[in-house]
DNA sequence: TTAGGGTTAAGT
DNA sequence: ACTTAACCCTAA
């Protein structure tokens, strides 16, 4: 299919060509498009580019209440900011032990919770994450059913996996890269996240702003 | 099915 | 120790 041709080559692009936004514009779209200052700072600088968004979401603080819940209004505009976690036992945890008692899914208690407990990790890899972008680009934020159909048909990740890496490729995005932090962006989201932060932010930033006005 | 909060495994 | 990333839960 042609379609899919066009977009393993764009993808082969995304990871091995020059890094190029100067599509960043169409990949916008509506209402930034005709914004040169937005577009200029997102080709630049990434500090500017949080500072004008800070300031869209500031100048448009009254539209946004109506429809933006605080909490979300905070982790758009401050890097995301886990709570504080209990201790843990780590290493060969009674999570290993408890495994092979019941098998790869044994239901636990948390608080007045049960639940499953965690099936082990799949790291996404490079490949998958420029994928990620790639079709983000391509159907926008929120199509993920369509885009699991569309591009990652036979793939392990399912849809709520692709809207759950997304949000972790956004908050590595705004993770700040200040000295005092010890830790940042990890190793396997490095390459992604320099290359593709400033589309990433303004996919998203566009996202937010656009959705749900009315 | 998706958004977004919550929990747990794993990286540094 | 503390953060990130992957995964779970569930209302709407």
């Amino acid at each position: 299919m042609a379609q899919k041709e066009d977009d393993d080559l764009e993808i082969q692009l995304l990871m091995t060509g020059p890094a190029n936004e100067a599509n960043l514009d169409e990949i916008l779209g509506g209402t930034f498009s005709n914004d040169t200052l937005l577009r200029n700072v997102l080709l630049t600088n990434t500090d500017a580019v949080e500072s004008r968004v800070e300031k869209i979401v500031t100048d448009h603080q009254h539209e946004m209440e109506d429809y933006l819940e605080l909490s979300m209004r905070d982790c758009f505009l401050a890097p995301w900011r886990c709570g504080q976690r209990g201790t843990r036992l780590r290493g060969r945890s009674w999570g290993v032990e408890a495994r092979q008692l019941f098998g790869s899914q044994y239901s636990c208690t948390s608080g007045d919770r049960t639940r499953r407990s965690r099936k082990n990790n799949a790291r996404w890899t490079e490949d998958e994450m420029v994928k990620l972008v790639h079709s983000v680009s391509k159907k926008g934020i929120g199509k993920w059913g369509k885009m699991k159909d569309d591009y990652f048909s036979a793939s392990i990740r399912t849809a709520v996996h692709l809207k759950d890496k997304w949000r972790n490729l956004v908050r590595a995005c705004k993770a700040k890269n200040t000295t005092k932090k010890k830790v940042k962006v990890q190793k396997a989201t490095e390459f992604v996240v320099r290359r593709f932060r400033h589309r990433i932010l303004a996919i998203e930033a566009k996202h937010i702003l656009v959705t749900k006005k009315t």
